[in-house]
DNA sequence: GCTGGCACTCGCACGCGAAGAGTGCCAGGC
DNA sequence: GCCTGGCACTCTTCGCGTGCGAGTGCCAGC
């Protein structure tokens, strides 16, 4: 086990790193902190830590780097979450407060996520799957043709179009928006199959083929791969890191993009608490040299999607572990209330 | 005016710099070109093609490159539109078919038109203002607490919370729908506000101050700057630009996040056709040194938003201008279907 | 009005050397 | 046994001078 002073010596290199963007050499660190000791001790310290893979340097002359390795023990053990000050609290609560709809809700969520920890936001929008239905609305466009229309208890609207294999008559319509709605409002989405399934039985034979057609449009609605969405902000940030750019942003932007790779890294910080992924531990090549910080939101005590920042590898963990987690708290609180 | 040749060389130099991304000189022109005359003829005119402020060299010995009135002489003079090709019509077509509702159409839209140009691309929601009404739905969740949903012929769906100043019975509830929708249906959204009008005084006096309420939620949902929304993506293609980086693409990339500034250009096109805009006729400074091509798309005759990208000075315009036509012209056609 | 020739201007890549930062190691002291 | 000051060594970075090459402008001739 690595000695407390050791561990303060690792400490210190990430914050300067952090900090200044530069490797940290000895002189440097005692400097600027009161360690007690010498360089020469530091460095016999440093030469301990780059042994067991904390830190490396890029180069023989130069200071130390914090390894994936490093910050991964920083943020477990060294660093505490940084809590958001009470004007800033006031801040994010007063720029959510004026949404007003799910959609205003999540792009002010990621311009302030974005803003405060001046890095790249990321917003799942709420999981239908763990949402509770509030309502389903069947509209009758033509004859034929039904407009079907999902609201969650999280504001959140699908709609899709279902072309009926026969014409569908209102009454019967009807007929089947009440049924549909007595049976699955209040109800989880992931229990909608099972609730609905004989659903078709109570109509006329002639009407069960629409009846039927609706239902499975509802139900591939569902579907984990077509419900997922998210919304990305404070890409510019991306900008402010390494100067030996086209490099390191353009995987990166890249990855953004795909949104399958976000959400599959939302989707796997099982911990409904907060996640921190450093590095080589995100599968991604692209993000190889990013963090992550995620954590669930929900309007009640159960988390119905993610939020979180993508940044450099070099981030101020307590810092942006304290706005994620605060921003996420606030975002709840508005879901409940709408 | 310029003589014939003259317009050939510019229109060499713009596609030779478009290409290599390097200032061109006279000798390579001719031997690129059959231009028919020797280096020191194009040299003379490239003189005079400097003169007139076409063309600029970025250092004394350096070969010359467009400036964007020579971009604009380009487009407007020597370039035609590139029409696609056959496959790539087809590849459009799957792909854009496949779409499930409009926020499908418009990821699907940006995804392709990012893909097709390799720049960013962008595309404005479907107007609300500039579409008509197919059905506005009204959700009892709670006594006093009505959910608003407005469904466009494009598909778009909007949803607002209702909180009413006085408890609401379903049959009022009822009674507001049914007479709601048979004023506004298939009318312009523009015309909502004189059509609703007098709807309150059709109402008990108990219920007029809920009605009121919830007619004013639904003329502040047309307002014309909520209603504006846009989705962006191939942000990853500004990278292949300028190795001057990370002063070329922030800028870009922070103008891109004010949608605000990206509206308002959009809007800005009076232009129905395609409008091309070139670096510092963009108003914004941090689009200085790009440009937009941007047309409206709709589901008729007549254009309900707009779509478009933006890249460096130096594209390929007749070949940006074919990918943004060709697109617009395919998600027109599928809106209309939906 | 076009062409070949020629002198001139610069930017850029290359090589070299000095400077500076930081390390590793060692011998001595508490 | 651990810490400290000293010292030699390594390697990157920066500044500078030089040579090269690309490209131009101009001129005289056809």
């Amino acid at each position: 086990m690595l000695s407390e002073r050791r561990l303060q010596v690792l400490r210190a290199i990430v914050q300067d790193y952090v900090g200044t963007e530069e490797p940290v050499g000895s002189k440097a660190l005692t400097e600027r902190h009161n360690l007690g000791v010498s360089p020469a001790t530091v460095r016999n310290d440093m030469a301990a830590l780059e042994d067991e893979g904390f830190i490396a340097q890029p180069h023989t002359s130069a200071g130390r780097i914090p390894t994936d390795k490093g910050y991964r023990l920083f943020v477990d053990k060294l660093a505490g979450v940084k809590p958001m000050t009470a004007p800033e609290r006031r801040a994010i609560q007063n720029f959510l407060d004026g949404a007003v709809d799910l959609d205003d809700v999540v792009a002010r969520t990621v311009r302030l996520l974005a803003q405060l920890t001046r890095q790249v936001a990321v917003v799942q929008y709420p999981s239908l799957t763990r949402s509770t239905v509030r309502h389903v609305e069947l509209l009758a466009l033509a004859p034929a043709r039904v407009m079907l229309v999902l609201i969650t208890d999280t504001g959140r609207v699908e709609q899709r179009m279902v072309d009926c294999p026969a014409p569908f008559g209102e009454a019967s319509l009807a007929d089947l928006r009440a049924r549909l709605n007595s049976r699955v409002a209040g109800r989880r989405f992931t229990d909608v199959p099972t609730l609905v399934e004989d659903l078709p039985d109570a109509f006329e034979p002639e009407d069960r083929g629409t009846v039927s057609t609706v239902l499975s449009t509802l139900l591939e609605t569902l579907v984990e791969e077509n419900e997922e969405r998210l919304m990305i902000g404070g890409t510019a940030n991306l900008t402010r890191f390494g100067h030996d750019f086209p490099l390191t942003i353009r995987p990166v932007l890249e990855a953004l993009e795909e949104q399958v790779v976000l959400l599959k890294l939302l989707g796997e910080a099982k911990d409904p608490g907060m996640t921190v992924r450093i590095g080589h531990e995100i599968a991604h090549e692209g993000l190889n040299s990013t963090s992550v910080v995620s954590v669930g939101y929900g309007s009640g005590g159960e988390a119905v999607a993610k939020l979180g920042v993508v940044g450099p590898t070099r981030m101020d963990y307590p810092g942006t572990m304290g706005a994620v987690r605060a921003v996420a708290r606030y975002v709840g609180q508005i879901l409940a209330e709408s």
